[in-house]
DNA sequence: ACCTTCTGCATTTTT
DNA sequence: TGCAGAAGGT
């Protein structure tokens, strides 16, 4: 990797062009609009490109073309994505074709090319070229003294929504001045602005950046100097942008700016799948680039090489529900397939039970758990689906849940090296002041923070100097003195030792091993682990602040794929992915599409969430279960829903309704098998769309809840929907709550207490998992184990699944 | 200064 | 329910 300070390269004589169109053999095999696509190298051109029609291979195949027709050098390109695995993805497809010179190419995300751009004239914006990029917590302890200094009652106006209003102000490159006066009114009474405007003050005093001042800042730098953004744009000779549809004003910007001179702009995306306007995104930058590039070339790209006839079939009944869109229609050459499975079912637990069924009967039949992938609506609701997959001992993996470099123990070892680095780092050094325990407490930084702020000199520096700490008690003033000690020592032995060296004597000499290796707890090992790990991947770099700039914009650590496991993340985690079957679970009123999407955003917010389900959809190649439960505990209570509107909205010639059909409608279905696969040999496992085993239980669960626990109004529930003859209640039927119960019902517990004298098992007894390796119990139900793993932490597990150790 | 208890709160999605 | 942050006790 190299310096993210460097600047471009220079200009080199370009290549002669390769010849005629059509010689180039990367462009065979390619239809006609990719090729329009990609052949279309000058003036803007927009790509609408479908679900699954091979946009990325445009993408990179556009860029092989720019190269090997000599419009461009690597480096005269900027390519944006979205998200850094597809950079990262994109970068390697590139080099594939274009023979390993890639490496001048200017690719990455909004915010990793902006850093690049902004730490080339930090000065202009008022920062120096090393600022340190913030990270949430930074931002909200940021906050939180912002609204103390300013006297703002904190309870009323919390830190935390301060960050997020401020957060979507930058997203629409509004500095404080420019925020209006409705927007600035939302925080505080109208203080809004002000507070935003001290926050702003104050990073630069830190000389910090927070995520959205990496763009903001950038624009505002092209706009004060419009000789460097001249500069910028001859740079870049050539703009590709991906997942256009996700820009938010911030980034539309950026781009227009960038590109506004020549114009050589191709923008690729998809309006079905814009999910992201939460967070800023502006479907309209789609609509908006005809306007203000008249001239461009609109490509459709249509046919759809991922998914069978019937699951596009689905996804585009459903997606033909939404008003506003360019409209798309996607096809396929490939057969219609099997039918969108749709499963009802009791509650949450038979969903999860459900899943897992379908999963090893699939496995059964040959099928690798590697190309199956559980898409949920919210991260929580992946939790019933560990616990099933756990207990039956089918590996799966998390994907996107807790990130590397945002657990606890790594962000305090980072802090030590941002101090490191830049002993102005305020944010770092309240953080890991009494980081171990070195006596440190609130009232010795308040004073040696009024010291520092009379001398006007960081934290660190102040606590290094004893004529400025004076006024504090001795011990504590020890303790600080030996902290800029340690500190400036490390520092200096940057120049002569290895930063991978240093950050391992750091991390035994701060007594951050030595704190987590006195810890009793089972996390403890894991996190002496991560630091480890941190060490390791510190040495990958050539710098301490390379590293530590990639850290700030990439914070996902490259999860490797391909093992034999299930994926399990939420849609928005699986844009982009694909998948041979995909489980949509949790398709309920309320659920999804979610209440308070439709509560804050109204139809553009149920427009969104369609988006999501055509985008879950979508990621199928050739089967998708959707499911959904009639019953499942929130918290503490039981929640009755009913279908989800989107189940009725897909045709029903595309589907095959199975299951739970007591409650929702017609069990047409009996067993069916994976198409083009060979027969069921003995069954593995039982054919999970046979019902009736899961049937009866549901209905013998029904009358012992509704007699026990449930009032009148679950009841109410179940016969009306019942009654209905097509999948899903309707549209009509709000959630209703259900009384709720104390967890579980008196003979539930006293099975488990009497099951718990059965097992071969003891409280306190080491044991063994496949996946999470060992553990002590801690508690016994039957023949379930709760058991707490050395790293990973308390899991419910079956006995047969682990072995005495 | 540190530890415990308690309360009160939230539960969508994240570069 | 379960966590995070605050208050209160030692």
């Amino acid at each position: 990797m190299s310096d993210p300070f460097s600047l471009p390269e220079p200009q080199a004589p370009l290549p002669q062009d390769h010849g005629a169109r059509g010689t180039h053999a990367y462009l065979d095999g390619l239809n006609a609009e990719q090729r329009a696509a990609v052949e279309t190298l000058d003036g803007p051109v927009l790509v609408l490109a479908g679900a699954g029609t091979g946009k990325t291979r445009v993408l990179t195949t556009r860029l092989a073309h720019l190269v090997d027709t000599g419009r461009a050098r690597p480096w005269q390109i900027l390519a944006v994505t979205f998200t850094n695995k597809a950079a990262r993805e994109m970068r390697e497809r590139v080099a594939r074709l274009i023979g390993g010179d890639e490496s001048g190419l200017w690719f990455g995300t909004f915010h990793s090319l902006a850093a690049r751009i902004l730490r080339r004239h930090a000065e202009l914006v008022g920062l120096s070229s090393t600022f340190t990029i913030l990270d949430t917590d930074d931002q909200i302890r940021l906050a939180k003294q912002v609204i103390q200094a300013a006297g703002v009652d904190e309870k009323r106006w919390p830190p935390k929504v301060l960050v997020g209003a401020i957060q979507r102000w930058k997203d629409k490159a509004y500095q404080p001045a420019e925020v209006p006066g409705v927007e600035a009114h939302e925080f505080a009474r109208g203080r809004g602005s002000d507070l935003y405007a001290a926050y702003q003050a104050r990073l630069k005093e830190l000389n910090a950046a927070d995520f959205g001042d990496l763009l903001m800042e950038c624009i505002r730098l092209f706009r004060q100097h419009p000789d460097i953004l001249t500069d910028w744009q001859r740079r870049f000779r050539y703009i590709l942008v991906d997942e256009y549809q996700d820009t938010n004003v911030a980034q539309y910007l950026w781009l227009r700016l960038l590109a506004q001179a020549h114009h050589n702009i191709c923008c690729v995306g998809d309006d079905d799948q814009s999910i992201y306007s939460w967070r800023g995104a502006e479907v309209g930058n789609i609509l908006r680039f005809e306007t203000d590039f008249p001239d461009a070339t609109v490509v459709r790209l249509e046919r759809n090489y991922r998914s069978t006839g019937h699951i596009l079939g689905a996804a585009g009944a459903l997606i033909a529900h939404n008003e506003g869109r360019l409209g798309k229609t996607l096809w396929t050459d490939d057969g219609e397939g099997e039918r969108v499975r749709i499963q009802g079912c009791w509650d949450g637990d038979e969903e999860a039970r459900f899943v897992s069924d379908v999963i090893e009967h699939l496995r059964a039949q040959g099928l690798s758990l590697s190309d199956m992938a559980v898409l949920v609506r919210a991260g929580h609701q992946t939790r019933a689906f560990e616990d099933r997959f756990v207990t039956i001992g089918l590996p799966y993996r998390v994907v996107g849940g807790l990130r590397f470099f945002e657990r606890a123990e790594v962000r305090d070892a980072l802090a030590y090296l941002r101090l490191m680095i830049a002993s102005a780092d305020d944010l770092a050094f309240e953080r890991i002041v009494n980081v171990p325990k070195r006596g440190l407490g609130d009232a010795s930084v308040q004073a040696l923070a009024v010291a520092a702020r009379a001398e006007g000199v960081p934290l660190l520096v102040a606590a290094g100097e004893p004529a400025i700490t004076n006024a504090l008690r001795p011990k504590a003033r020890a303790a600080l003195g030996d902290l800029a000690r340690l500190i400036a020592g490390w520092r200096e032995a940057l120049s002569h030792e290895t930063h991978g060296e240093v950050v391992r004597r750091m991390l035994d000499e701060s007594g951050l091993t030595g704190m987590w290796q006195a810890e009793k707890t089972p996390e403890a090992q894991g996190r002496l682990d991560n630091l480890k790990e941190l060490a390791r991947t510190v040495e990958e770099f050539d710098s301490l602040p390379a590293f530590l700039e990639h850290v700030s914009l990439v914070m996902d650590v490259d999860t490797r794929a391909g093992d034999e496991m299930v994926s399990l993340m939420t849609l928005h985690g699986a844009k982009g992915l694909e998948f041979d079957t995909v489980f949509l679970p949790g398709w309920e009123e309320g659920v999804f599409p979610h209440e308070r999407a439709l509560e804050e955003s109204g139809r553009e917010g149920l427009e969104e969430e369609r988006r999501l389900a055509y985008v879950g959809l979508t990621r199928a190649r050739r089967r998708a279960v959707i499911s959904f439960a009639a019953n499942r505990r929130v918290y503490n209570q039981w929640l009755s829903s009913v279908p989800s509107r989107f189940v009725e909205e897909l045709p029903a010639a595309h589907i095959e309704l199975s299951g739970q059909t007591g409650v929702y409608g017609g069990n047409r279905q009996g067993g069916w098998q994976p198409a083009g696969r060979g027969r069921p040999s003995d069954h593995a496992a039982p054919d999970p769309y046979a019902q009736t085993e899961v049937y009866d239980r549901a209905t013998r669960l029904a009358d012992d809840l509704s007699t026990r626990t449930i009032d009148g109004s679950a009841v109410r529930v179940n016969d009306r929907a019942g009654s209905g003859g097509t999948a899903g209640g309707g549209r009509d039927f709000a959630p209703r709550r259900l009384q709720p119960t104390s967890g579980r019902t008196p003979g539930q517990a006293a099975a488990a207490a009497k099951a718990a004298d059965t097992s071969s098992f003891k409280i306190g007894m080491r044991v063994s998992h496949a996946k999470y390796g060992a553990g002590f119990i801690e508690r016994i139900e039957g023949d379930k184990l709760q058991v707490v793993f050395d790293g990973v932490g308390r899991k419910k597990v079956i006995d047969r699944f682990v072995e005495p150790v």
